[in-house]
DNA sequence: CTTGAAACAAAAGAGAA
DNA sequence: TTCTCTTTTGTTTCAAG
């Protein structure tokens, strides 16, 4: 297990915040000075646990799109079908997120696309496409009320279990 | 509406995948020198475009932990429920994003915390709160299938609508 | 859009607290 | 360890063509 102290965390949390800050000021954000910091920072992206740095696109300034959730349901459960569905998603270039979920037939996507219309497109082209998809259930964003956010990572660090 | 270029498209595609590339670089991969791709990198910024750049954490390097995303419907829909709900959404830190849903009564929230348990104290909590949360459904994620992408930029944007 | 110069930041190391 | 100080190298910013 990594061992990460609080002064580790606290890089972690102004990176989140902040990917493009200086590491000048990165250090004196978490009271060190820059060589301690540096040597931390490298360490934290050697080991993987900064696995890169995006920038945020605010979509709406680009022009109208819609958010959807969906909750999908496999035809049948067979590895090579699960298999087959998660390929599958990479593929569609509008499903900008997808989880796997508990039950072993289910599936989470986050899909965006221009409009409604374009949405229901899609999910008919899945369906032709013949990706293993039975049923889905569309749950639309009005509004997004919490960006995304780090959870606490104190909570999740300095417990057994961890790489 | 803002007129943006392949080129602007291109730079915003290539800051979402790699957001701490230098601006030198960044050109290189634009095919444009470094000064009028700096112009238009800070032209984007300035619009709000770009709304910041983070880095991206691997939580599972850090300790175990679980996501969970939430379907939660309230007890009254007036809009002061609404406000108190998504009030309380900002200060619970486990909630690690939420979204509003059509219907006028949903939201879809997700939940990073260390397991199981800890979800199910989570959530008595809320209810305990009186937060307005009368019924919610637990997907619970057991794998990520496809982490967050970009959707098809050129899609979005060229169209009439946007600001 | 290009060049190029001045200001600034990053990277790495030596040695002291 | 972490700190400060220094040097080299690379990056950013911006003015002028």
């Amino acid at each position: 297990m990594l061992k990460l102290d609080d002064r580790d965390i606290e890089i972690l949390r102004v990176l989140a915040d902040n990917g493009r800050i200086t590491k000048a000021q990165l250090a004196e954000r978490v009271g060190l000075s820059a060589s301690p910091c540096w040597e931390r920072l490298r360490r934290l992206e050697e080991e993987g646990i900064i696995e890169g740095y995006k920038a945020t696109i605010n979509l709406r300034k680009l022009g109208p799109n819609v958010t959807v959730f969906v909750v999908a349901e496999l035809n049948d459960h067979t590895p090579a079908s699960f298999q087959a569905f998660e390929a599958s998603m990479q593929r569609f270039d509008e499903v900008t997120a997808c989880w796997a979920l508990g039950g072993g037939l289910d599936y989470l996507m986050q899909v965006v696309t221009t409009d409604i219309d374009a949405y229901q497109r899609l999910m008919d082209a899945m369906l032709e496409a013949r990706i293993g998809l039975a049923r889905y259930f569309t749950y639309i964003v009005t509004k997004p009320v919490k960006p995304f956010t780090l959870p606490p990572l104190r909570l999740i660090h300095g417990r057994d279990g961890a790489e």
